[in-house]
DNA sequence: CGTCGGGTTGAGTCCATTCAACTTCGGTGG
DNA sequence: CCACCGAAGTTGAATGGACTCAACCCGACG
């Protein structure tokens, strides 16, 4: 069950089988959420933290006059808010986007863990540090590329993180998001959300269906993105 | 020199006497930038972290087409590479505003301090996840927000952050930014970040001179930020 | 077979950008 | 002392990108 987990730490630097037994008697209990509900509410204390076992979830605000802003979107093998463990209150909701297979860790064991096993609690907190290096780049995204450009990056960096936990078949993975989610992650309207994809379907670059993305042509989405992986730091070094 | 640190950490929870030394054991090499240097360049792999003592400075991206956009600002106290300390390479560079005069700290002191005091880990690895949450906030912003809220927001913030560490005056505070640099956090263009500011100017909630703002009518510019300080973190409470 | 949520397309409006000119101000050298 | 200069700020006009409103299509499902 925490094989995902184990994958997207372990891309970073070695885990030990002991460390592998921490984590897993830190995570026990699971549970399942369904599409659309929410997997920790705004405002809230947590005093657990929860890992994507399988699904897709998404951290996001909501503003006065309604409108939504997703931060970011969270897949297997990825806490949605181990940040909460020492940030205490959320200030942000999160919410499933596909049913979610979860399983999640007393804050207590966490914390334990950070007394007891140095090195893995380096590996915990390069997690969340991974998590900001991602805000960083969508704010990039967001600020200084084209909508176009934006939606390429967003695809590329999704195929280089489904890939790690081994979510992609071939040069295609499943996003089950619809184009008014997509809109709020991008922060555009549904509209000019729909003529964006348009334009690089037009390409030939990728094609969408099904809630499925196949990449035709890596190297021109690349290109078209601007893509680096550096930010997503998966080369495999002591830390 | 580490009173700034001292404020920012410890709003958080109380610093021990004992966990201060460790600080300032760890930080002891002082450096100084002019305005414009790169503090960090973007690629390299540092050694050290590097934590504000006194001044502005950047973290930023620059795209092909020359395209500049800044990620976050970081004050007195703020460290403006921490998660360098894991990440291991730059995917960005940092750049000081204003003159800047700082303190390193070796990574080696670092890692010591992980393997020693859980609590002081626990308070750096907090640090980079409120970096993380404003980093949040601000994709929010560039996402949903209109921009003339997106610069109140952004006045608020820094108002708030600033007082923590005891540098503003009354309602005001120095902000050694050109609209052309400022455009580059906001992510618009030059002329339509002045009128940004002009609006802002002509509804009276500020006044801008001389790099120094004034908040004229803070509970309005709350109100245009809809500026919610709660990701800021900023109850004092075991952590 | 009708309905409903999601996707697609067109038209008009508004917002933000570019390009360009002009001002203001501090600094510097004649 | 002032004339000049360059950097930063301000303003206008025209272009283009993104939004809203609205209609229509389509496949899933009751």
């Amino acid at each position: 069950m925490l094989e995902s987990l184990y994958l997207n730490l372990g891309q970073h630097d070695a885990l030990s089988k002991n460390e592998k037994a921490l984590l897993a008697d830190a995570m026990s209990v699971e549970k399942y959420f369904v599409t659309g509900e929410d997997i920790v509410v705004e405002g809230s204390r947590p005093t657990v933290s929860t890992l994507i076992v399988d699904g897709l979830a998404a951290r996001y605000k909501v503003l006065e006059d309604g409108g939504r802003q997703f931060t970011s979107l969270q897949v297997a093998g990825d806490f949605v808010d181990l940040h909460a463990f020492l940030l205490k209150t959320m200030d942000h909701g999160i919410m499933a986007l596909s049913p979610c297979h979860v399983v999640v860790a007393e804050h207590s064991k966490l914390r334990a863990i950070t007394e007891q096993a140095p090195h893995l609690t380096r590996l915990l907190w390069l997690d969340t540090l991974v998590d900001g290096a991602i805000h960083r780049e969508w704010i990039v995204a967001m600020g200084r590329r084209s909508k176009t450009s934006h939606l390429a990056h967003l695809i590329c960096e999704l195929f280089v993180r489904l890939q790690v936990v081994k979510k992609t078949q071939d040069m295609s993975f499943h996003l089950p998001l619809s184009q008014a989610e997509l809109a709020d992650v991008l922060g555009l309207s549904v509209v000019h959300m729909n003529r964006v994809i348009g334009t690089l379907r037009r390409m030939n670059v990728i094609n969408w269906v099904n809630h499925t993305i196949t990449i035709l042509d890596w190297p021109r989405l690349v290109g078209i993105a601007e893509f680096d992986p550096t930010y997503l730091s998966m080369s495999n070094e002591p830390r």
